[in-house]
This record gives C-alpha cells, structure tokens and sequence, in this order.
DNA sequence: TAGCTTTGTGGGAACGGTTCCACAGACAGA
DNA sequence: TCTGTCTGTGGAACCGTTCCCACAAAGCTA
C-alpha cells in the first residue's frame, strides 16, 4: 500500500513529475518513458493516492447519499433502497465512490461527517432536516432532494407526481366501477402523502363523486404494521360504510391492511378491490398481487445523480424540479369490475 | 468550504500548530488559548479536512462494502440490505464512514477505487471473486467475509449456522407430522443453498426418513420468480408425489412457490406446509405468513464490523470464524399440525 | 544560583500527489 | 547564424493537516 508515484519515478529513472504526466496523460512524454512508466505501474500494481490527489485537484470524486430514516431499516426499503441502488449503479459509470449514511432526527453526526470528508455533493432523500440544508448551504456543497419536502426554495428537487397519481387512481377506480371507496391515507405531514390523497380526492371530486372526511383513516405511519393495524382498528366502521375498495397512499399500507382483509376471510377483488402506491417489488409479489401507481424510482435515482453530477460540474442546470409521471399498474387486486350499482358485496 | 487550519490560526493569533493541538486535545495548550480557538472553530463552523488529516495518519475512518448482486437489486434485498444496514448504523458509532459498491461479475472496477481512495478496511457481502481476493491481500486490505464461500483460507468469516439451521427445519417439520416433503433447493454453487440442503436432508435421514433425490428440484436463482417458475413446473411430479411439506433454502424461493399454490387454490398450510429459511421481513407479511429458519441478520453486520474494526486496529482476534445460530420461527404457513398418517390432504 | 522539569508555543518537514515554470535540445524559417 | 517554436524533462511550490523538535519562560529542587 506505501507504494507511490516516487518509487516508480524512481524505478523508470524519471522524475515523479514525468510519471504524473503518464498516469493524467496530458503534458509530453516520450513514447518510450510513457511505455516503460505504465509497465512499471502494472507489473508494481500502483494505484494513484485518491486522497493526495484530492488534496490538490480539490474534488473527491465522492458523494455523500443521506437517507432519512423514521423506524424502518432503510437501505433494505422497498422504495428508498430501490433508488439507493440506481443511484449506487449511476455513480459506478460517472466515476463517483458513493458514501451511505442514515440518520434520524437531529443528530445528524454521519452527515457532518460528509462535510469533513469533503463529498463534492450530496443526494438527500426522503425528509429534509433544516439544520442539515443550513449546513449544507454554508459549506456550498452541491445537493439534490429525492422525494423530499418542497418548503426549502432553491432547492434542486426530483420528485413523483403524487398529485397527478392519485388522480390517475380515482379514475381507475371510477373507470371500474367503484364509487363508494374507503381510504387509507399515511402520514400528512409527509409531501407524498399528502398530495397523494389530495389527488385522489381531487379526482373523485372531479367526477361528482367527493370523498367525506369520514371515509379516510390515517395510519401514524406509512407502514406495513400501520396498514394492518389501522384497517383493524377502523373494522367496524369499515364494514358499516358498505365500501367497495380501498385506496392507501402507499403500497406497505395497503398490504398491511390487505392481509388483515385476508384474514378476515374477506375475497380480494371479489368482495373489496385493493389499491397502493409506490410499486415496491412486494407489491407484485402478494397473493393477490397489488394494483398500484407506480413510480419510477429506478429513473429518480439514476436522474439524481446526473443532475447531481451536473451541479458539481457546475454546468447549467435548467429548472429546479424534476417530476416524473407515475404509471398506473393494474394487477389481481382490483381485477374484478364490480357491477355499476357499485353496492357492496360484504356479507 | 475553503476554511482551513491556518484562517483559524491567523484569527485566534496563535501557530496552526497550536491551533491543531486544541482540536485533536493532546499536547499542551493553556486554557486561555484552547477557549479562544474554540470559539472562532465553533463561530466559523470550521471542520477539518479529512483527505489532510488521512494523508499524515494513514487513516481514512473509512470502510468499504461491496456486495456482489446478481440480478436482483442489491442495496434493496431484503437479506443484504438488512445486514448493510446494520453495517451502517454500527459504522456510525464506530466513526466510520461508509462506502458502498455492488459489483457483479469480473468488472469489479468500483472495488478498485476502493483501493485508490485508501479504505482503512473492506467488507465483502455474498460472494467472493477470486480476483477481487487477491487484489485485496496484494494490497493488504483488512477485511472480512460475511454470508460468503470458504474456500480462500486466512479469511475472516461471519457466516450462518446454515447446516443446523437445515437441520432445525428437518425436526420441526417431522415434529409435526410430515414425512413426504418437497425441496426447492436454490444455486448449490452457493454456500448457504448448499449447506442449508445438506443440513436438511441429514436432518430427515437421521430420523430414518431420507429425502430421496426425486424430491428435489433446483430453482436457477435465489428468486422470487425462480421459486414460482420452478414450482409451475414441477406442478405435475409434486401432485404425484403425494407431498404434504414444501421446504425452500431461502425465503424468496418459498414465497414464489406459495404464489403459485395459492393460484392454485391450494390452502396453505391445510393442504401443503410451507417453510423458508431467512427470515425476512416479508416472510412476515406474506398471507399466510411463512415458517422460516430465521438468519441474525442485524448482528451479523453489526459484528462484521466490530471485527473489521479490531483487524484494523490491529488487536489480536481470536479465530477467523465467526459463527451464528439461526432460530426457527414457526407462522401460519405451517401451523397445521397434519395427522400423523402423514399423507396428502391435496385432491 | 545552577540545573532540571513542566508548560506553552511556533517552525517546518512530511504525507503523495498535481501543476507551473524553467530549461535544454532539436528543428524550422529567415 | 540567430531566433522562435516544439518536445521532453525535472525542480519546486502547493493542497491542509499532524507531529517532531527547538525554544522560552516559569517553577522546583538541591
């Protein structure tokens, strides 16, 4: 490891000066020193320092992604996880090492660490930390927000369309029939559930067809033990309203709350259509497999980084937000088109 | 971003060298001075370089990880992203860092960087290359193998308990009544497949109640859609063989294999018990939730680790295995207790 | 009072690269 | 032959720290 460009100027009898010529491949070199430097280089496997490189170039080539954790393990969530790993992919052709961090709440002591590893940007997903954007904005350091809160201005943003997804979901579920539909809304405080269900409603509305507030619960969190535990919760209540579907504002909600259905012996479609958000793998994998919106988090994360990497390269970014359309997927959990009375079928 | 030691020192009127004994607090330094310096670090928000202070330690505080993924998303699996996660987290209050690369095949291009940019140590998930391996001792890397083969000696290693756990599965499933079981044995190339299989078919034959090999078929991949095609197409031999049990070596492969059984409508565990071995979180979630040989995942990264940490400080470790016991957890998909007859209840 | 230790501080080399600059030789054009 | 450009190379400063060493002042002991 203490192998370094003087002992290969040494060995090829040239100067280090010459020998960091080779490597970079710009400045003159003769033929012959280029050729006898590179064997040198393979047969002694020398690896240029990255940090003393560093030092002088004053670019790391290394990014920091901080994911914002609540109380589910987070490089292994079906949605978050999914965009770390394109992002990771992204990173390997742009030539960035990419440093993972999560934090919760305002300790957020492996994001400092970033500041002092001198990442050349930062990819913040999920939830924002005021604190966090103040630091990052005094050390200058280039960032993009993945699926995060919009309050912060002049921010460079790469969200979903969640309004316009909920929108797409009312008039799927409209388009089959449904008209009396129970909804599983996650967090508020949380942009994508928020919008989500303002969509949602917003297209119900749309067709003469409104939402009461009655016919919403909301789970305290977006999920899966949420899901199954609010539909228990609101089971009387539930069955008194004569709902023909459900619609969660994410997919681990809808199949928390999917699987109390199941035990209840409730048919899925036949007796309530089910519907989620997000298109998280499980989804597709359930039994019934889960009709949902689903968001291109592949793209997101790829998109975050190039733009990221623009920023870094200080090119003209045009535009601060990036929204990608969501995809409606129909899948066995909405299968079945109920009969345009749109009566339950329960009991 | 451009604030270094020597601003900091120019301010408080006192050498970098003074200041830099106040910061790392060894050394002498009086009281009126420490305060003061502080003071401008704090009002500055001054941190320091840590590409500067790697160069002259010889430490960066960070580690790598790299996973080899197949084809499946890796930061996302809900196996290796479990154990990088708790890598993560334990990483933090070690004051590592963490860099994180997926590599497939022979185009490990993102581990050299890992090289290049001088990680105090490397943590290798799932497989290994030989190549990478020999890149790593050339270089004198720290490092250790989780969840990996053992065919490279010297190596660190924390593995499962993987034939016990086969074994655990082998006496829970004759314990409770089956004799006649079906096996979805993933890739034998791979340590975990391979052994859990061993363990499991030792386990039957210890009972007198060997798994001939006909009871065996060898899904492609670790998959979801590997168990479900494998399962689709040994549909007919499984009718015949009159199973009453189906055992996967992971839980993926089961969760497949009861997507398709459930399209079946086969009741699951009144006609056919189900068991995996994992124990990911959506084994719990499935409906019916799925019996399974469940891996420590969180401390298996957590420990990866703290011995990575203690091979780079250099303190001696004891051994160069780390082993640990897998636990069996029993869920719906098995919870009948079939009669001890133990035949078919399927037709 | 001389000598030693303790306390406090600053100078400068080192870590391993990049890059600017100086310089030398070859060669071309006037 | 002189000047200018091109090619090839080495020396040295610099990036931002740490740490060794020198040094000075003060306090203690004999």
């Amino acid at each position: 490891m203490d192998l370094t460009i003087k002992q290969i100027a040494l060995r090829a009898g040239v100067s280090k000066s010459t020998v960091s010529r080779v490597i970079s491949g710009k400045g003159y070199a003769s033929p012959e020193t280029r050729e006898k430097v590179n064997q040198i280089i393979n047969e002694l496997q020398y690896k240029p320092n990255a940090l003393a490189r560093a030092m002088v170039s004053q670019r790391t080539n290394n990014i920091g992604v901080i994911i914002f954790r609540e109380e589910y393990p987070i490089a292994s969530h079906p949605f978050y996880g999914q965009i770390l790993d394109s992002i990771i992919t992204a990173a390997e052709s742009l030539n960035y090492s990419v440093f993972v961090a999560t934090v919760r709440e305002m300790n957020s002591r492996s994001a400092d660490y970033m500041f002092e590893k001198r990442v050349d940007g930062l990819i913040l997903i999920s939830r924002l930390r005021k604190h966090l954007i103040d630091s990052i904005q005094h050390f200058k350091v280039p960032y993009v927000m993945v699926n995060g809160s919009t309050d912060v201005s002049g921010v460079f943003h790469l969200v979903n369309n969640d309004d316009g997804g909920g929108r797409k979901a009312a008039d799927y579920l409209l388009g089959i029939g449904h008209r009396n539909i129970f909804i599983l809304a996650g967090p508020q405080t949380h942009r994508s559930h928020h919008l989500r269900l303002a969509g949602f409603r917003d297209g119900m509305s749309g067709h003469n067809n409104p939402i009461p507030d009655s016919s919403i619960a909301y789970p305290a969190a977006s999920s899966f033990e949420e899901g199954y535990r609010t539909m228990k919760q609101e089971w009387s209540r539930f069955l008194d309203g004569k709902y023909t579907a459900i619609f969660a504002t994410n997919d681990m909600i809808a199949l928390g709350a999917m699987k109390f259905l199941l035990e209840q012996f409730i048919r899925i479609p036949e007796q309530v259509a089910v519907m989620g958000f997000d298109g998280i793998d499980y989804a597709e994998m359930f039994s019934p497999s889960l009709t949902t919106i689903g968001v291109d988090m592949k793209e997101m994360g790829r998109q975050s980084l190039v733009l990221l990497d623009n920023l870094i390269r200080e090119e003209t970014v045009s535009g601060n937000t990036v929204e990608f359309e969501p995809e409606l997927i129909v899948r066995q959990s909405t299968e079945k088109i109920v009969d345009l009375k749109g009566e339950s079928s329960l009991l």
